[in-house]
DNA sequence: CCTTGACCCTGTAGTTGCTACAGGGTGCAT
DNA sequence: ATGCACCCTGTAGCAACTACAGGGTCAAGG
């Protein structure tokens, strides 16, 4: 059941480019080739690569990636570590969410503002001019 | 009143590296040069790198910028497109809110998921895992 | 048997928005 | 005159891909 590179992309939703790029950086190892110098993956592959994909999915940053893939396969090994990665990843999330909040607040603010006419005496434009023409 | 780089950079909280990166992708105009080939800023600059650093810091990208500044130049003109680029940028912050939210509920329920022990057993590794290991 | 077209290969450069050197020159104070 | 902070150019690096260019391979149809 040896797949192509192609085909691993399709059943993985990942782009032939990004496979090769995940192989380039050391994320998946180099997969055996065939006759023609094609990349034959099997099993193992697709499992990491779904792995990964998942992961980044989540948003993981490939760093980290990385250490979760290292950590799955030291199965005796203490969960905690993982545990620790994802609330890292969570507050990482939650500040973002709180950061974008405020944008939208603030851009909410300027929209609203602006009552048409000319860019002259645009609200929007104001806002953003230094305060010498406020 | 003329500004170096590095003042043009502190009042308007930019490095100064940036300031030449906005130059070299014209952003900025190349500012006239003292005698010793130094950058001399005058209250245009000042002016204009301040809006920069507004629109920027509301999230805009460089080529929203670039769009703000020209037509801000236009004074004579209709502001309904400065209105709809900031229709549209708030679209794109809501957008990303509602992604990152999506996450952070799937990553917190990963992480309440988590009883301990070793890695073999752990639910945050089993649910990145590919279906075979569930 | 040959050609067409879809796929594969490598290697390199582009994207966004900076940031960080390396290897020099300038300007002012001591 | 010498140290130090600042300035200059040019280039390379970051994340995480994406997009070529310029080739090779393979299965199917004529």
């Amino acid at each position: 059941m040896a797949l192509t590179i192609g085909e691993l992309g399709k059943t993985t939703d990942t782009k032939v480019e990004t496979i090769r790029y995940y192989e380039r950086i050391g994320l998946l190892p180099k997969p055996p080739r065939t006759g023609g110098n094609y990349r034959a993956y099997g099993a193992a592959e697709l499992g990491r690569l779904s792995f990964i994909r998942r992961a980044r999915d989540l948003g993981f940053p490939l760093d980290q990636v990385r250490a979760l893939l290292s950590l799955s396969d030291d199965r005796g090994r203490d969960c905690a570590t993982v545990d620790a990665l994802a609330r890292d990843h969570l507050t990482e999330v939650e500040r973002k969410i709180a950061d974008l909040t405020a944008l939208r607040r603030e851009l909410a603010a300027l929209i609203t503002s602006c009552g048409g006419g000319t860019v002259a005496d645009c609200r929007i434009i104001e806002a953003l001019a230094p305060h010498a023409n406020r």
